[in-house]
DNA sequence: TTACTTGTGTCATACTTGTGTCATAGACAT
DNA sequence: ATGTCTATGACACAAGTATGACACAAGTAA
């Protein structure tokens, strides 16, 4: 599922935008000024941005600024009409731009168009404030990036992709470890604690006793 | 030096795009009808294509479709320029989508655009402050030139065609070396190393430990 | 020759990871 | 409730391994 933030004060177009964007499967993320959306980015990473060029605060230029190293793209959507705009925001480095008022259908073409360019099957895991990033094997809580070592990646990411299933010790060691399981070591246990530790996931790495481990959802 | 390609059959237009777009230093190749176009196809490749949909022989519709499968980018251009002609043209395929008449301006702005995005499959590469030519096999830093090695600049072209992904070492040495990877060599790290130094890239090129390394855009 | 590329060896260091120990918590029978 | 047994948490540590840094030699082209 791609995931696309909203940056666009006009509450009308931000929810046409956003439910329409919805409705084709997308994962939508908004934010209604220059601040809020630099918050977001700060914390999180998206496939795509529709990028609003007046907002109030911090203005879509200068957030395209910020945006650009990340090499996410960039469409910005804009009342500004006229050509020379569309070249002005072109040449800063977006990737498109549509003028409002558009026809959400066109968007939605172009939306699906620059993702299908970019290829950005970024297949990442979410959960709870952990984001991972399966083909760079990086990992961020709350937009901070997590260094974890091989076996603690590939066991996080056993566990989100069970999320809500009791593992047993048994199945998690040989899906991680590659090898069957001979009990009787600290091996697993130590893993877990380091997960915890790292992410600070007492909460959600939960204990079952005599059978393993799951990964709980809610609180 | 980009390579576009121009299928186009109205003369005025033609000359208009390729004048413009060789003074801004793309190499233009034309062609009038769909067929020519067609045969060119077969024999090069481009980085970029422009292509009217109105056509004498093929038309652009069905262009794009033998086109699709390269991976080329295409900017369709249109005397169409009613909403769901634009949809439909996004849709079957095309990057972008100008109706005529168009301002020159916005069509350089938009290829451009294009260009820079598409990085991957095109004979030139760009990555945070440094420039590559491929089929010269110059690399430049800040508009420096740096001298790199046959070895050096293949690992360095591999990294950057691959940025943001974590790769594995065999896969990289496989590569880069054309042959399996036995492991136990320092020879993949020297030349890390030495890309490294002379980019001064430490801060890019990350190292994951127990996997290989990645190349990794933003801060 | 000379200059250059490229692979490899060595050493030091940093990092990962498995395991052992001990304390504590859970399960269960009495 | 109490005691017992076992499983797990917490922690520290050691061994093994991976990587950076560097130097050097074999190979190659000029």
């Amino acid at each position: 599922m791609q995931k696309v933030l909203i940056v666009e004060d006009d509450d009308a177009i931000l929810n046409l935008i956003r439910v329409n964007l919805a409705a084709e499967g997308y994962l939508c993320a908004c934010a209604a000024d220059g601040k809020t959306a630099a918050d977001r980015l700060e914390n999180e990473t998206f496939d795509l941005i529709l990028l609003d060029i007046m907002l109030p605060e911090i203005n879509g230029y200068e957030l395209l600024e910020y945006i650009r190293p990340t090499g996410t793209p960039v469409i910005f959507l804009s009342a500004k009409s006229g050509v020379d705009d569309r070249i002005r925001g072109l040449k800063l480095g977006a990737d498109d731009y549509i003028a409002k008022p558009f026809q959400i259908g066109e968007l939605l073409a172009r939306v699906e168009a620059l993702l299908r360019r970019c290829g950005r099957h970024s297949r990442r895991l979410i959960f709870a404030d952990v984001e991972i990033d399966l083909p760079s094997r990086t990992v961020r809580k709350a937009g901070q990036e997590v260094e974890l070592t091989v076996k603690e990646f590939d066991l996080l990411v056993e566990l989100i992709q069970n999320k809500n299933v009791a593992l047993y010790r048994e199945r998690l060691y040989e899906k991680v470890w590659g090898e069957p399981y001979m009990g009787d070591t600290r091996t697993l246990d130590s893993h877990i604690q380091r997960l915890r530790r790292k992410l600070d996931w007492d909460r959600y790495i939960r204990t079952v006793f005599r059978i393993g481990y799951r990964l709980e959802e809610g609180k």
